[in-house]
RNA sequence: GCCCGAAUGGCGGAAUUGGUAGACGCGAUGGACUCAAAAUCCAUUGUCCCUUAAAGACGUGCCGGUUCGAGCCCGGCUUUGGGCACCA
């Protein structure tokens, strides 16, 4: 009987949708373990090889936990609110519900094809209502909350008001955006208008004027982890920076914890390393500077992270947007200035980023003076000066630090050496390392030491004090588009007031249209009656990662109507155990989600302060693309190896016309019309296309859709493939070149079952060398997949096989066990033999085999061995060596082991003629 | 510019973490079966010297070091992938 996967794969999939195989259920008498693939945006093009790569490895260790007797959460749903069907619709007209609806359908059929085990009874949709209803509750709870930096948690705004009433804004330490300081008089008697903007600087979600990048392309506003080089990382449309009122989530007030929570969890090095970046701490101190603007006088802070060069302050620097240009600017410069922020005004992002390398900005008129030395500095504005970072003032020290070097040369400002023996004659000496000098007090101090010596200086003489401050900003929360959750607060006299719990999921309204207004309103502007209460309705809508923030959690208990998930549950399933899924989420979605996270376990919605235990960063599986090359000015195409002698025009040809770079000439003729009277150059009679790895698009005609290697193959093979292909992390190319390899070991081991035509397992006990091969792939396996390491998993079955094979086994005790071990792999055929060998039911929930070390040691023996007669140790040598070669080995031992004499030698391992490990005592 | 990571046959990649380098697979060559092909099976396959074999020498990007022993550790490079990029 031959393996015929195209009906296995049928009807093991049929089996386990029809009994429900993969539901899962809260059972207490089971650990629990969750494993979660990050969900995906359902797009167009549906799902190729590199999709299914994270989730074949995810859906191996689901299963594999489960034979080893958890209780496995493992779901899947879709990311389904977004740009590219809201483009679409824009451009077709077709409503982004239709086609993000045909898009998951098609997502959810070439999934089935390859046998995951996910519980598709918890799928989750973060475009439907009853999904989004818990995004825009959190919203409400986030909207309903302020951050207690003395407590270092959110609190509901209430106990704010309160502190207020009581003692102003003085009563507490909050996170908050600025505002003028008020008692508690002053706040009793404020109208309630006035105490709804001030509580606004407090709310975690809440609605500010802030520099936003705005996308004019894609008309609306991005956060920065969707910007990329000045440009959208979305349709790649130039973005800039606009002062505009948005809504904004108080991240930067949990940034102190995402850092320390990094400590917790098990990620890679790399990708906690990218997010420590992203949130950027420094320690440093702010310190006052007294300026003057004339004869008036203002305070100016400063933030910097080495107060040890104080004194070698040569001037100060205001970022242009910094509202201290306005009252720093003297009538003289009025002008100068004025040209100068016109000019940084008009600059784009990406202008911005590209003339980094040259220095611009303008004297402002005014002087600060130094708080150490009394000395008198000039006010500089500057864009390298950063308006959102600090306090948008820098003291400048040219010496130490390239940029104010840079800025002094231009400027001609002087530059004051602090460190003994530094050389500032190309560029400034920027290492934290040296004795100072030119520094009063600090004189002689190692500038390690030098630092907080002069920190402790300054908060003493009451000029500053101490400060962390971090890179990490809020998140822009609102976007101008239609494709997204609608946020549930309306403008009630003009105060925004949050929708009551009870009108929730606020349902996105119907529109005739998908674009922006005519006036530039957002698409919801469009919709007829987008009021509450007789009051309009906020019309932006969330961000991508406003559904994708909780989603998690939502799995737990999908169909809850009264919580997010229950508290019980919630107790159960606690954290993700495993998180599958891109590096590119480092700086976006898993900030974003691990802040969600902390605040709703702040609330006590949540039981963990960490969402994801272990984080597994899956490579990508790039395309390989192939060339044809067409002589400039024609339609005859050049075949590579003879290219050279023309001038030539790469053109990416489609993949599924060339077979081992060997181009199918009709096809390609049939390819594009204006190809149809292409003529060749031929080399030895074939056209030889280039190649090259590439990202895998459609635009690149590389695309290999998982569907047709199941077809050829069978979704076991490509389960097997995509893991043999290489160590989950690593990206690697898409190469079919090797697939016979794992298909063929597939075939191999159904004939292990089978005798001529029949199912011919034996019932005969297994040999010590068979148990042996069992036993050495049992340990392997367990130890591989802990690891991670699939790829030699594969390879170690292979190895099995071979030696079975060698063996003629065809034993059940043999077989039996073998079958469960492959069966998170090769799920189907794993089904199948497990009922021939005569089990009712799913293999799914059969025991893992119990490992035996003892059946799986090699034999060795050992032999006494002396050296100069007076080191006596053993040397363990393989049983199957004859007399002459241990003799041999044992003397070669002797040569090389000269050395140990004097040390006590336990146990030396060899092989013939070499040592091969000493264990000295 | 700064911060991570990688480099091993013709190819994808192994190597118990300092102990037989090249597992396993692909490809290639030769053979068996077949009228033939496909499928399947067997053998060989790092390089050099050599008709072959034995034996040997050389071999993990480059230069040096530590060690009885280095793909793995240390110092200095080269190439390459990724992240950040005026964050004071």
């Amino acid at each position: 009987m031959d393996y015929d996967f195209r009906a296995i794969e049928k009807k093991w999939q049929a089996y386990w949708a029809e009994n429900g195989t993969f539901r899962t259920k809260e059972d207490p008498s089971k650990p629990k373990f969750y494993v979660l693939d990050m969900f995906p945006y359902p797009s167009g093009a549906g799902l190729h090889v590199g999709h299914p790569l994270g989730y074949i490895a995810s859906d191996i260790y689901s299963r594999y936990k489960r034979l080893k007797g958890f209780n496995v959460l493992h779901p899947m749903g879709y990311d389904s609110f977004g740009l590219p069907a809201e483009q679409y619709a824009i451009q077709t007209g077709q409503h982004p519900e239709v086609t993000t609806e045909n898009n998951i359908a098609r997502y959810r059929k070439q999934m089935d094809r390859i046998g995951f085990s996910y519980d598709w009874d918890r799928e989750v949709r973060t475009c439907d209502p009853e999904y989004y209803k818990w995004t825009q509750w959190a919203f409400l709870k986030m909207f309903g909350s302020w951050f207690d930096n003395e407590a270092g948690k959110a609190r509901p705004i209430e106990d704010l008001t309160d502190a207020f009433s009581k003692g102003g804004s003085k009563a507490v330490d909050a996170a908050c955006s600025e505002h003028e300081p008020f008692s508690a008089e002053e706040w009793n008697a404020f109208s309630e208008r006035e105490k709804a903007d001030i509580l606004m600087n407090y709310r975690i979600a809440y609605q500010g004027e802030t520099a936003v990048n705005w996308c004019a392309g894609l008309g609306t506003v991005l956060a920065n982890d969707e910007v990329k080089d000045g440009l959208s990382v979305r349709g790649g449309f130039p973005v800039e920076q606009k002062k505009m009122k948005q809504w904004q989530l108080r991240v930067s007030a949990y940034a102190g914890r995402l850092l320390e929570g990094l400590e917790r969890i098990d990620w890679t090095d790399s990708l906690k390393e990218m997010q420590r970046n992203w949130i950027g701490k420094s320690n440093g101190c702010e310190a006052v500077f007294k300026c003057y603007n004339g004869d008036r006088e203002y305070d100016v802070t400063i933030f910097t992270t080495r107060a040890d060069t104080m004194f070698g302050v040569t001037f100060m620097v205001l970022a242009p947007e910094s509202d201290l240009v306005n009252v720093l600017t003297s009538p003289e410069q009025q002008e100068a200035v004025d040209e100068y922020i016109d000019s940084v005004k008009k600059k784009t992002e990406r202008e911005r980023i590209a003339e980094t390398k040259t220095v611009t900005g303008v004297f402002s008129g005014s002087y600060g003076v130094n708080p150490l030395t009394g000395e008198r500095v000039p006010i500089w504005i500057s864009d390298y000066v950063l308006a959102g970072y600090g306090t948008g003032a820098i003291m400048a020290v040219p010496a130490h630090d390239s940029r104010d070097y840079a800025f002094a040369r231009k400027f001609n400002l002087p530059i004051i050496p602090l460190i003994e023996g530094c050389d500032i004659s190309e560029s400034s000496f920027d290492a934290k390392e040296g004795k100072m000098m030119n520094s009063g007090f600090l004189n002689g101090l190692d500038v390690k030491d030098a630092i907080p010596a002069a920190i402790e200086y300054v908060e003493k003489h009451g000029i500053g004090h101490r400060k962390v401050n971090y890179r990490l900003r809020d998140a822009i929360f609102s976007r101008q588009r239609y494709w997204g959750e609608p946020f549930p607060i309306y403008f009630k006299d003009g105060i925004a007031t949050p929708l009551p719990y009870e009108a929730l999921p606020l349902k996105l309204p119907e529109i005739d249209q998908f674009k922006p207004t005519e006036s530039g309103e957002p698409p919801l502007a469009r919709a007829k009656d987008w009021t509450y209460d007789g009051y309009p309705l906020e019309t932006s809508t969330m961000p991508g990662f406003a559904g994708s923030s909780a989603y998690y959690l939502r799995y737990m208990d999908p169909h809850n109507n009264e919580a997010l998930v229950d508290k019980a549950v919630d107790g159960y399933w606690r954290d993700v155990d495993l998180y599958i899924g891109g590096t590119e989420h480092a700086t976006g979605h898993l900030i974003y989600s691990r802040f969600w996270n902390k605040f709703l376990f702040d609330l006590g919605y949540v039981c963990e302060d960490e969402p994801f235990r272990k984080l597994i960063n899956q490579g990508m599986i790039q395309g390989r693309s192939n060339f044809v090359y067409r002589i400039v000015g024609t339609n005859t195409f050049v075949s590579y190896g003879l290219k050279d002698g023309y001038d030539t025009t790469e053109i990416h040809v489609d993949i599924n016309i060339v077979r081992n770079d060997r181009l199918d000439i009709e096809a390609f003729k049939a390819w594009r019309p204006e190809f149809a009277d292409a003529e060749f150059i031929l080399e030895n009679g074939e056209y030889i296309c280039g190649w090259a790895v590439e990202k895998m698009s459609k635009s690149m005609f590389n695309v290999v859709n998982p569907d047709n290697i199941c077809d050829e193959y069978g979704a076991d093979t490509l389960r097997l493939y995509e893991m043999f292909l290489g160590p989950l992390e690593q990206s690697k190319p898409w190469d079919t070149k090797g697939i016979d390899g794992v298909n063929r070991f597939l075939k191999r081991f159904w004939r292990l079952f089978f005798d001529g035509d029949g199912f011919a397992v034996s019932e005969e006990k297994a040999t010590p060398e068979e148990l042996k091969v069992l036993h050495k792939l049992i340990g392997k396996e367990q130890d591989d997949i802990e690891h991670f390491s699939f790829n030699t998993t594969v390879s170690s079955f292979m190895i099995a096989l071979n030696d079975l094979s060698a063996l003629k086994c065809r034993k059940r005790e043999i077989l039996e066990p073998m079958t469960i071990l492959l069966s998170p792999f090769a799920p189907h055929i794993a089904e199948e033999l497990w009922s021939l060998l005569g089990h009712d039911g799913s293999i799914t929930y059969a025991s893992f085999p119990v490992f035996d070390p003892a059946l799986a040691a090699e034999d060795n023996v050992t032999y006494p061995v002396s050296f100069n007669g007076k080191m006596r140790f053993t040397a363990d040598l393989p049983k199957s060596l004859g007399p002459k070669e241990v003799e041999d080995s044992i003397r070669g031992m002797e040569q090389t082991a000269r050395y140990l004499e004097g040390k006590t030698v336990v146990k030396v391992i060899v092989v013939p003629g070499k040592i091969v490990n000493f264990v000295i005592r």
